[in-house]
DNA sequence: CTGAAAGCGCTTACAG
DNA sequence: CTGAAAGCGCTTACAG
């Protein structure tokens, strides 16, 4: 008793005498003590441990996974709590194995944009959670956001304000809420500015540069000789890469024939050639929060300051204006044959 | 123990008639019953996961961990271990964090990329270690590594087949065994082709894409109007990719005026334009074996197939040709003015 | 085939 | 101020 209390700092507090006090940090150091945390964790009901869980496919670099991670490292780090990450493969398959996770290796767990499809997923009880990104509501559950609507409409709008009339938007998956988000920021900058809606400047692809470079890249091929669109509004930076790619190979020049933007501000953002215009959401601060709400989830007590929200937290975004938007050209230009 | 034996499946060679077994998995059933976690490692002294300590500094995005980390967790998943992750901010100052990770938490830690200067660092014994790329050997620790100074001399053959002269290297930062390693290649490559060494056309940087850039983009300065190097060969592609950018800047086109290659082929090497040609470290699957070895130090018992190795494993390396080198112009270019 | 018992290494009332 | 004791939820000889 008198060792725990020692060696745990004044956690408890019982009063140990200088005496007993020095002899056991004598013995601690000379037998090189180290706690064994599976015992503490078994008397404590406590890990200090977060899990992430989040699906990664591998194929491509997921820049928006590595941002949010980031963030979530160095808030749990922050507070002394361990990151553990849970790769899944699809969200409503795998729901079996995020029931396994929450055997008591870890205290709460952050769902790392979840797509659940099917309705009344039952998570496990007794485990905190928190979602980043979450595609639907999950009962009990705070979600962390971002005001995208609104970026998508800004952008846009910027847009307008070089002078851009036509506007095409490569959009995510259907049924994802930020691929919806997005085209209703979309919609609403057209009716703003009084552009009617084209539904032929409006192209799916993936979230992915694989998903954008195909869906502009086909575009491109059946629109041969057409009017080129001014600019293009991308779901995300990767498809907005992929884009940049497309117009590559048929020669257009970015942002002297055609602006290109993006969403989310990766990193990759600033290394593409020209630098991505984009929206920014604060990937990494979304993180840092996500650990901070788990941890008030995790222990209320401890988290009095900072309690957990009774509702969703919607980070506001902003426009990152680099090189890839411009005024369009004088003369219209018509999309290239292919190559 | 009926109970431990049934739920653990056929662990144990006990036998449970089947009538009890039946009435074990009902009542485990209708209690929804999960293992505690914590208590199975105290008893087991396995908790099935392992650690990854790495540095991150959050500046740039770090495409070398997230394939290695890619690899790593994909291997973990399939050995049924969970791997948390424990950031570092200087290997030789987090030395007791370090300590303080092998307490019972993970069976075993990889070391990614581990700088350890200082001399006789003590690793914490019990616990298995295996380190991938590291800078230095340290005492009983299996390292993973690749053919880094075959690469390096491949790349510069690669050019001087083409028909480049004046090769330039920008190296990683001093005393790292990875930018020497790629120097001698270069040297050797130079030698071979019997092309005299240029102190001036070696540069150094970092490993960022900042790093690169900076190193270009000075160099580029200091030299407006001196002859242009035909060919420039990169510690690796972040250096590549600021490299790239550079060039722009002044105007400079990859490859019709000068050659770029970069080293690693991490999944940014597709996404630039030009895409870069590059030497492929197989990361992916430097990061699956690493957990291979690691689980074969753990149990050795379990993985008498694939016994811990008892020197370092050295994977091959691979020329990848895409399109940011070419033959050099014809009219020897000088270094633009800067802009 | 079955189950009582000890032990994994901690923490925490609780009684001196 | 101090320390014996029970308990966290498992596993594993071991004795019936």
């Amino acid at each position: 008793m008198a060792a725990s209390a020692v060696l745990n700092g004044a956690r408890t507090s019982s009063r140990i005498s200088a005496a007993t006090r020095q002899r056991i940090l004598k013995a601690a150091a000379s037998l090189s003590y180290r706690p064994n945390i599976a015992a503490r964790a078994l008397a404590n009901r406590r890990m200090h441990a977060i899990g992430v869980a989040v699906v990664i496919d591998g194929v491509e670099l997921n820049h928006y996974f590595l941002e949010v991670f980031n963030g979530l490292l160095e808030a749990a780090a922050r507070h002394e709590q361990n990151a553990t990450v849970f790769t899944l493969h699809d969200w409503d398959r795998d729901i079996a194995r995020l029931h396994g996770f929450c055997d008591g290796r870890i205290d709460g767990l952050v769902l790392l944009a979840p797509t659940f499809q099917r309705d009344g997923t039952v998570l496990p009880t007794h485990t905190p959670f928190v979602a980043i990104h979450a595609n639907a509501p999950i009962p009990k559950v705070v979600n962390i956001e971002s005001d995208e609507e609104r970026g998508a409409c800004g952008m846009v709008r910027h847009f307008v304000d070089q002078g851009h009339r036509r506007i095409m938007h490569i959009t995510g998956p259907a049924g994802m809420l930020g691929t919806e988000r997005r085209i209703r920021g979309y919609q609403r900058a057209l009716a703003e500015a009084q552009i009617p809606f084209d539904a032929g400047l409006m192209i799916p692809a993936s979230f992915l540069t694989a998903g954008g470079h195909e869906a502009m890249g086909g575009w491109l091929r059946r629109n041969a000789g057409q009017p080129l669109p001014h600019a293009i509004f991308c779901v995300n930076d990767n498809v907005a890469i992929g884009c940049l790619e497309a117009l590559a190979e048929v020669g257009l020049r970015v942002p002297e024939d055609i602006s290109v933007a993006g969403f989310d501000d990766t990193l990759v953002a600033r290394s593409t050639v020209p630098q991505l215009t984009t929206v920014r959401q604060p990937l990494r601060a979304m993180g840092q929060r996500a650990v901070e709400v788990l941890l008030a989830k995790i222990d209320p007590g401890a988290h009095k300051d900072a309690p957990v929200p009774d509702q969703n937290i919607v980070f506001p975004v902003e426009l990152v204006l680099r090189d890839s938007v411009a005024p369009p050209p004088v003369v219209a230009r018509l999309v290239p044959p292919p190559r």
